[in-house]
DNA sequence: TTTGAATGCAAGTACATACTTTCATAAATT
DNA sequence: AATTTATGAAAGTATGTACTTGCATTCAAA
């Protein structure tokens, strides 16, 4: 976060914080302004509505670094090692998004297109390319993968799983849980697919 | 669904449909009462309050049947099926309680205890219940695990992950791929905590 | 047949929300 | 020093929401 922020970025950092925790109709825009620590007119004057100010959020705050450009780049043909790559990416990635994805999940009546995808996008990619992965690696014996699909389905629904339960602020998973969990969910994987 | 529903029934119901796609602050009288089929003033006649209309719809859809009484009837010692039968019977408890649990996973200022819980319960549950039961697998070296609590959270994840995603009614999950995704998951599982 | 219960309809109340307009003030810029 | 920019404060508008009151209608029960 820079120094001194402007009155535009205190409020989209305000904006962000409430709608991540009560969702977008939840969130008034008296409680933005107040919690952004300007009046509630200077908001309108920088933003015009509260849907404006919502879009203007996700793309201040909106990390859209692909999957597939840090895993092509970490992709070595190690079971385990990619497993690690793999499962530590995403989460840095959807960790970096979670706030918007926090508002994707809550929804609203009246959502942007892309606030709304924001949660599954990146399952969805993680899924695709270790599917392929598996494909390719199962046609080089390093694999034993029946269905490869389902197998990467199962990757990803149990890293979701663990990103959905960190976003609940009341009981926070800890980093060193996560880690953990990403270390011996990896070694589970690896000792299930290998031959 | 009772074939007749009485004016109470009706109007639980259009609550439970609404506030599980839009949450509880989304959610109007208005649109309810409309969804009903009554008037508006006949919803605040049974219910008196917004908030007590909610109260009255958990109890009445609320499955509160707890993992334990069927999990143990169903435990075998048998790795694999033990694992299946988890893992069913908890798809099956949250699957019943699916519009709750959405309402729990938007949150509203003024959601009821009971309510908000109701997301983390049965996934909390599923994660003692497994760590337990690896504990006393591996004793009778049935299984290998170097962490069982880790493992259990790994396996909760998974499902959890799979569950929330089945809750997303746009691309919804189908049952065969539920199905498909249950024995397959166990399979690595088995295979991975096996000696 | 009469009475009671349940519901619909119309018209409201009190409050809240998103947003606008006008004027004042302070700070930055020229 | 004068002007411009940015913001605060006050007062509003239009609309919506949760909920209430009074009266009419319909159906069930006595």
């Amino acid at each position: 976060m820079i120094a001194n922020p402007t009155t535009g970025e205190k409020i989209l950092l305000a904006t962000i914080n409430l709608m991540a925790e009560k969702g977008y109709d939840s969130t008034t825009t008296k409680e933005i302004a107040l919690a952004a620590g300007v009046n509630e007119v200077t908001l309108f004057r920088h933003f015009g509505t509260k849907e404006k100010l919502l879009e203007a959020a996700f793309n201040r705050f909106h990390y859209g670094n692909e999957m597939t450009k840090l895993f092509n780049e970490g992709l070595k043909g190690n079971l385990h090692e990619d497993l690690l790559t793999l499962s530590r990416t995403y989460h840095n990635i959807m960790n970096r998004n979670r706030k918007l994805i926090s508002i994707s999940l809550k929804g609203s009546s009246t959502l942007p297109d892309a606030v709304l995808q924001e949660a599954s996008r990146n399952p969805k990619h993680l899924k695709n390319l270790l599917a392929d992965y598996l494909t390719a690696m199962s046609s080089q014996g390093k694999v034993v993968t029946s269905n490869p699909e389902i197998q990467a389905l199962s990757f990803m629904w149990m890293n979701f799983g663990a990103f959905i339960s960190s976003l609940n602020t009341k009981e926070a998973v800890s980093e060193e849980t996560l880690n953990e969990f990403i270390e011996e969910s990896v070694r589970l994987f690896t000792k299930a697919l290998s031959p």
